[in-house]
DNA sequence: TGCCAAAGCTTCAAGCCCGTAGTGTTTCGG
DNA sequence: CCGAAACACTACGGGCTTGAAGCTTTGGCA
């Protein structure tokens, strides 16, 4: 059932110069590897010296970045891979912080919109610098292969993208 | 639905040519993206065809591959990234599960050892081909790219392994 | 030899997030 | 005009995290 690498041996291959095909397996625990502590690091720096999450500060960030600085639940949630109820929490968690208000949105009143306060994109700017400085630094051993490395994810990531 | 790169027929941009670095955000974007997806569907696929989570299977394969098929509760912590008291309970989930025995080591009786019992065996046999399965197929996409991620993602993970 | 710090594990509480399911409102197509 | 679909909230059960407290065992050191 599983083919193993029973046919990896037999080619040698024209771009060798880090070595042979990996196993997935060994693929995957970097992925996992990588991302586990990148995530834990940049969310307690982000606890301990701006008092917020990864996730809130990640929600800011795309109600910033977000046409009059204003998304609906449903784009968050999609954007920053959250459940529905996810979003929800979140948001309420925001609001009760003062970083964001809700409010109906004019031309589909089904909508809900995060809107960003003065102190939302105050905390915003405040953090900004921690977590994009982090980041940078944790991923700069990926050195020269990094557009490579992002361009292979981003194509599994387009093979994956799921209906939900 | 996102116009985000709709200004990218204007200025040359960087990130069309493979070997111009890409911005760490977009990496790290990419690698966020790539873990979400493969975990939430290779744990789906665990809970649904074999009724157990994806934190269980990692943990009866990590003692399955410790020397005399048994590991201590502090190793499994280290070898899957979580805490103690999350080890704690997904042993006790396993262990009420049949899946696992725990017993005090012989030689120091500090440690607890979890050990595999026939069901656990049984359980990681029949459960292993679905999930490395599925790694291989979602990650087929890099391609002729995979020994470069690899190698890659291993410096940062190397670069980033933390005392805790 | 005796004692005490450190190691290993468990337990508990509080917090965050998930998925599912059920409810209410609004919109849109037939 | 009415029902299906879309959006969001609430509630519930589950899993994982940190932090603190407490237990047993080990091992170094006086």
């Amino acid at each position: 059932m599983l083919p193993e690498n029973a046919l990896a041996s037999a080619v040698p291959d024209v771009a060798d110069l880090p070595g042979a095909a990996p196993r997935p397996e060994e693929t995957w625990l970097r992925i996992v590897q990588v991302h586990d502590r990148i995530t834990r690091r940049v969310d307690s720096a982000l606890h301990r010296q701006h008092g917020i999450s990864l996730t809130g500060f990640e929600a800011l960030r795309r109600i910033a970045e977000a046409p009059g600085q204003r998304a609906s639940m449903g784009e968050v949630a999609e954007a920053l891979g959250l459940s529905r109820a996810g979003v929800t929490s979140t948001v309420t968690r925001l609001v009760t912080e003062g970083f964001v208000v809700r409010e109906r949105a004019a031309d589909d009143r089904r909508l809900l919109h995060a809107r960003l306060t003065d102190a939302g994109r105050a905390k915003l700017s405040e953090a900004s610098p921690t977590h994009d400085g982090l980041v940078t630094h944790l991923l700069t051993h990926l050195g020269a292969d990094a557009p490579v490395v992002t361009d292979a994810l981003a194509r599994v990531s387009a093979a994956t993208r799921s209906r939900r």
